[in-house]
DNA sequence: CGTGCTTTTGCAATTGAGTGCCTGATGAGC
DNA sequence: GCTCATCAGGCACTCAATTGCAAAAGCACG
């Protein structure tokens, strides 16, 4: 294995300094067109390219960003949000256009993975997805914030972060998804998903809901509430808890699409039709809601768009500049689970 | 924002030169016990960890992995086969207890990712998952072991590149699921999945299926094998083609499982039913499997093993180990496509 | 108390690239 | 032909950590 080729290599075979090289290969205008062309031309026939880390060293700046997976300490792998995964392409590839490296770890919430990656210079910035109970993070973020670490996190902006949480419009899909439950003719309409502090996107999906309710007019029933988590196994116990109840309903617009599946085997197992009795709305379109029985209606996140503005605004804020945070469009998508 | 906490703080500190701070946390035996634990004391108070750019510049390592998705170009990220994304979190995690960082990207096979790995010094090896057609990549993987460049695939192994491969035991797994539709009283067992050179994991788990009918006296029929990709939509084509051919068959063993989910979709809609007329067994274990309908028995490859055999050979081959390649065991999953 | 050995520590150099400052060359204008 | 401006490129240093070598300090033993 031959030795590595480095920038005083290039300078050799070109007659020139090694910073000559430098200044060519990053465009500096100090160095003339004709040197420029020659050291370029040998440095890919060596199939020369910049070391990373003496670069990085210099620079102070490791044009790399860290993905942080926040897991459950309950969860195993299979239970990872979907959408979380089907956002991974999307922000590698835009990683990559704006020349940064990716960096993923699926991390314990435990107390220095910030350290971890900031202080080490492994990553100029962190991109958070996590699930969980949010409250048990806010104050960490909160310190995250205090220190001046560059971070963007995924989920339900709130009033005192600005930028510092990308999130797609919830309220405006929980909306959305009981307006067509109610266009349906339904107007029983249980909301499945705890919708306290700890959940702030389940509590804006369920304003949405409030919402579409009030515009018709129609009173909200607090029976019609069942708490659960983004758990196939949730949606179960969830269901069962409704049913127990007694509480009188036809349609379920449940907070994801695990929770929807989770709740539509309960009811097809007691014999209810679907969507005849009972409809069913879920949220984040998991490849699982099409193949779901009914197929499942659904409100879906644009995780193409979900990653790229993660990144763009990571990248925004590691250059001081500033961030207009944004809620992203969400789009129904009918299935048979509400509508024949 | 403070400046960066550098060796050079935590020495002036502590009293001592900066190389000594150096050499007690990195555990050189040439500092004594007190010296240690005064550094360690401070550093850990101030918050300081070791500049990764400074020392694997100096260490000519990276300790770090990169994983490489190969996509398909005409694939979108839905379709990105939901099994590699489950060794996902177990890679990251069998990196971080080997103290390596892990960066991931999402590659086209295009001319120069190795280049933009292992020359720039980013990582020391690379983990390559991929699909599309292998025969399209098998010389280009030819020259990176040429090279010297450190990486393992995950596949089926074939003969000349022992320990660059790491699989599952695929020919077992076809064996597995055809035994099964066997004992199930089926005889007309088609095949569903390419299986020429381009597609080694299918071969493999198409050898296991003849080895089962070989094993049972049943002769081989040709026309019971259509070709699939790894796509929905490409078992519905196969599953038309099948039935338009008018070859008598009562089961199907699918080369995956989101082939088998497209066929069925195809056969209910035809009025056959499952698995009374026709069985249907796929291969991995996609969590759609299990909402399928009905849910689909499948051959499950372990995601968590998978993932920690894959960087376990990279870094043993990165330490130029000795590393001996291992075909990983499989699992028949039964559900009602197959049983009632 | 001196000699010789083992720890412990510091000095100086190294890793590869990037940059401030200065010099030398070139060309234009008079 | 001379002066001055401009441009290209080189020197030396920097980034933060690691390591070979040598020196100093500590210790034991005669």
């Amino acid at each position: 294995m031959s030795q590595r080729i480095t920038s005083f290599d290039i300078a050799e075979l070109a007659g020139v300094s090694q910073p000559t090289v430098s200044r060519a290969l990053r465009g500096s205008n100090a160095v003339s067109k004709s040197t420029r062309e020659r050291i370029e031309k040998i440095a890919r026939e060596l199939n020369y390219s910049v070391d990373k880390h003496a670069s990085s060293l210099r620079l102070q700046r490791a044009n790399t960003l860290a993905l942080l997976f926040f897991e459950d300490p309950t969860a195993d792998d299979t239970l990872i949000n979907p959408f979380f995964l089907s956002m991974l392409g999307s922000i590698t590839r835009r990683c990559a256009q704006a020349g940064f490296d990716l960096l993923t770890s699926f991390q314990q919430l435990s107390s220095d993975w910030h350290t971890d990656y900031e202080d080490s210079r492994k990553a100029d910035g962190i991109i958070l997805l996590g699930y969980g109970d949010y409250a048990d993070y806010r104050p960490r973020l909160r310190s995250l914030k205090a220190q001046g670490t560059h971070f963007v996190r995924w989920g339900a902006p709130e009033a005192d972060d600005s930028g510092l949480t990308v999130g797609c419009d919830n309220r405006a899909g929980g909306r959305m998804a009981t307006e067509h439950l109610l266009d349906g003719g339904y107007r029983r309409i249980a909301f499945i998903g705890r919708c306290d502090d700890g959940y702030p996107e389940f509590r804006a999906r369920y304003r949405g809901y409030c919402d579409a309710l009030a515009a018709r007019g129609i009173k909200f029933d607090r029976d019609l509430q069942v708490d659960a988590l983004t758990l196939e196994s949730s949606g179960v116990s969830a269901a069962e808890q409704l049913l127990a109840s007694g509480t009188d309903f036809d349609a379920l617009f449940c907070a994801s699409d695990l929770i929807a599946i989770g709740a539509m085997q309960v009811l097809k197992d007691r014999g209810l039709a679907l969507p005849q009795d009972v409809a069913v709305v879920g949220f984040d379109n998991i490849p699982a809601a099409a193949q779901a029985s009914p197929p499942l209606t659904t409100v879906q996140q644009n995780a193409r768009l979900a990653g790229e503005v993660l990144v763009d605004t990571l990248i925004a804020r590691i250059d001081n500049k500033d961030v207009k945070p944004e809620l992203l469009p969400v789009e129904l998508i009918v299935r048979e689970s509400s509508q024949l």
